[in-house]
DNA sequence: CGCCCTCTTGAACCAGTTCAAGCGCAGTGG
DNA sequence: CCACTGCGCTTGAACTGGTTCAAGAGGGCG
């Protein structure tokens, strides 16, 4: 372990590029970590967003090949960057870490397996209402999100254009998303939490 | 081993449900499953297809819970089915068996990851192009595909409507995708490809 | 034959994109 | 101190990809 280090990043910063030998792994102690790929046709697919006591890039280190996405920082952070070595050395001596790592991959799954869930089966805006139900917390006696980066970004993880995103917001302050300092209030949860689950004709009917 | 069985499924059985306590996981001997989720709306998700030699609910057996997802036969199939307590059992004696087990997961979120960078970045049309590419075989002197389940499963996969996906392989006529006994023959690979990486602009430039 | 099931087609409609303009704000330089 | 610029975000209007609803074609089967 005291081969691994604390490394940080600024905001933008490349942590490793698509498809480059993957020489680390990572743990995130702070900040935000976007995991992305550039297609050939040149747009940008954001695949995770990582954040405290996250790890990524284990797959690719433990495969000894290239990475399988590229990373960025989203926002200014820190990460513990274990070489890629140092993990496998591990994994060959503590019969019990792979256990850990086993746990972290479904944890993976899951969280993709969900993505695709609401990518195939929900709106735009009820993709927006969902992201923001996850990220809310308690504060005083309402519900507050802190938008933890940036709109351009956020709209790319949930697969819409930033404008979309910008009018599913104004569309969510009929359900008592309000702007606040710093972040929005959700000052209607339940109401939220039932947009969600609607269906197609049923958004409809909603609408009018 | 000796405590696994061999099962067979009728198309359209149920394998196990979403949320259902989790007591075995399964490889597929022939023909298809369909991992997916039923949402609060009622829209079913389908997460991912399996077929020979791939397993599936191994994370839901080693977690000892309820699984993630339900699963049916998309296909008459037959599966070898490993009770959980049996699979933890082999993982517990045998230490490289973690190491499979870890391979097999980072496949998924591959897979998984492929298909989000899909449903985000790309079309229904390109989604179809790029599903028939990657089922694609050599017949021939040309490239043949055999659909391998009906197409409203097909669509449900891919993240689109079946009367969308039947528009798409119309609109797929013009680059080389013709019908023929038993599925669809690809006259022209190279122009599918090209299809599937162009962008949202430069897919009008094409259209005219 | 009639029935069901899968798939296709057409027309109206809606969600999300595109392109363009505009706002508020921080940073810069005259 | 204030214009100027760049950036993140919002808004409007036109447009497109995909959905919805409805109708119909074709095949398999009792």
């Amino acid at each position: 372990m005291q081969r691994s280090r604390i490394r940080r990043f600024d905001r933008g910063e490349g942590i490793f590029l698509h498809q480059s030998p993957s020489r680390s792994c990572y743990v995130v102690m702070n900040g935000w970590v976007k995991l992305y790929r550039i297609l050939a046709s040149g747009d940008e697919a954001v695949l995770r967003m990582h954040t405290r006591g996250e790890a990524f890039a284990f797959a690719d280190a433990l495969r000894q090949g290239q990475h399988h996405y590229g990373a960025d920082a989203a926002s200014e952070c820190l990460l513990l960057e274990i070489p890629s070595d140092a993990l496998r050395h591990i994994l060959a001596n503590d019969p019990g870490f792979a256990t850990v790592l086993l746990g972290h991959s479904f944890e993976q799954i899951d969280a993709l397996s969900d993505q695709i869930e609401a990518l195939k089966c929900r709106s735009g805006v009820q993709r927006v209402a969902a992201f923001l139900r996850q990220h809310a917390r308690p504060r005083g006696n309402h519900m507050f999100v802190t938008l933890p980066y940036e709109k351009v970004l956020m709209a790319a993880y949930l697969g819409i254009k930033p404008e979309s995103l910008s009018r599913a917001l104004a569309k969510l302050r009929d359900v008592g998303v309000v702007a606040a300092e710093g972040g929005l209030e959700i000052t209607d949860p339940d109401a939220l939490d039932e947009l969600i689950d609607l269906r197609g004709a049923e958004r409809r009917m909603a609408a009018s």
